[in-house]
DNA sequence: AACAAAATTACCCAAATGGGTCATGGCGAT
DNA sequence: ATCGCCATGACCCATTTGGGTAATTTTGTT
């Protein structure tokens, strides 16, 4: 029944590639593809009234790139799913990507069977990406690199990443505001900064905390 | 050829799940499993001698739980990937455990065929998981709510968590330091915080930069 | 036992920060 | 045309912060 087909767009500026993967995901039963646009502007102005399920976006598009364009797709339909698609495996953008909005994250030379299977993923609430990427992405949660501070140092960072002061953290840790500043000093020259602003970037960038 | 098979240490405290785990990998073509555990300490004591490819990680342990004993392990053996096992689907501890430095997150109730796909997938750099986790992970990257901010209220905060004051963002933006001043004010006030640390640590956390 | 690192506390002082209040001009929406 | 939001700028003042220097005690590791 096309009333209850998947629902798939496609933003490409290939206009091979672009037919190509309309014919691969209209020739899948329990998917249809109406509308395929070849920029991120008219797509933009198309698909809000379509308000299909799945968007297959190219990362490189002429003009507006497929990021932004997530970007702005995401806030405008906010139900559907956006599958990025690279012709780079290690691209860097897959964090910008994921930061816009998409759900997925798939190579161009994805194998027709395997794209639908991803698209069937996406629909089905999961998040396709292939292997190196998924690890990637895993991995960006670790710390990069050994804390260089002492277990009562972290717990002072931690605490002026609250908005904490001097008394408040001296407060909080039965020492007094003196003792405080002594570590904060200690903090600071560790970590080469000056700031407390800087040292809470720095703690929540390189996951110190 | 038993020596170039993946090898599987399974740490589970319960022996009905070891053991079935334990025949499920060693009966697997490619996989040996030679080393199971009970618990996190005798892990951490009998692991590294062994150094195996891959660790099934029960997340609840008596004692140490699985979180803190993959914390430990991937700084002794940072080679070795783990895969947490958990009963709930939409456990919370999915993020701590990808912090503490896990490459996949499986459910216990996992069939057969399917874990030790899992395990190859991981062996081969991937970073299993489920559907469901794929994209909590994945939505993770994603602001949570409308910045309230502007866009100069925004780019004022992005320097102030580079470290600058009010000198160098006057600087920076062309403006004077009591513009500087009054753009923070404001941002204090739509971000209900009263320092500079609490800002940026609000605005990292809230992915409003 | 000796040494290094960490935790604790103290004091002085200059600079930075945060709060309060006010004012002007531009711009979009009602 | 009026209201609200935004960007810009200014001034005063109390508090907080950061830098310098120094000392004691605990703890862990040779």
């Amino acid at each position: 029944m096309s009333m209850s087909n998947i629902h798939v767009a496609i933003i490409e500026d290939d206009p091979e590639i672009r037919k190509l993967m309309e014919i691969v995901i209209d020739g899948s039963p329990g998917f249809s593809c109406f509308h395929t646009y070849e920029d991120a502007e008219s797509a933009l102005i198309g698909l809000p009234r379509y308000k299909p399920h799945l968007v297959l976006m190219d990362i490189h598009l002429p003009g507006m790139n497929g990021i932004e364009c997530t970007r702005k797709l995401t806030s405008l339909l906010p139900d559907t799913q956006i599958i990025m698609l690279t012709i780079q495996e290690d691209d860097d953008s897959v964090f910008d990507s994921l930061c816009a909005g998409a759900s997925g994250y798939l190579i161009k030379s994805t194998p027709p069977a395997q794209l639908m299977e991803a698209l069937e993923e996406a629909h089905r609430g999961g998040a396709p990406m292939s292997p190196q990427i998924a690890r990637k992405v895993v991995r960006s949660f670790r710390p990069k690199s050994q804390s260089p501070l002492s277990e009562r140092e972290t717990e002072v960072l931690a605490l002026l990443c609250k908005g904490e002061n001097y008394r408040s953290v001296a407060d909080a840790l039965f020492v007094s505001t003196n003792t405080v500043k002594a570590h904060i000093k200690s903090i600071y020259q560790k970590l080469q900064v000056n700031t407390r602003a800087e040292a809470v970037s720095q703690a929540l960038r390189d996951k110190l905390i």
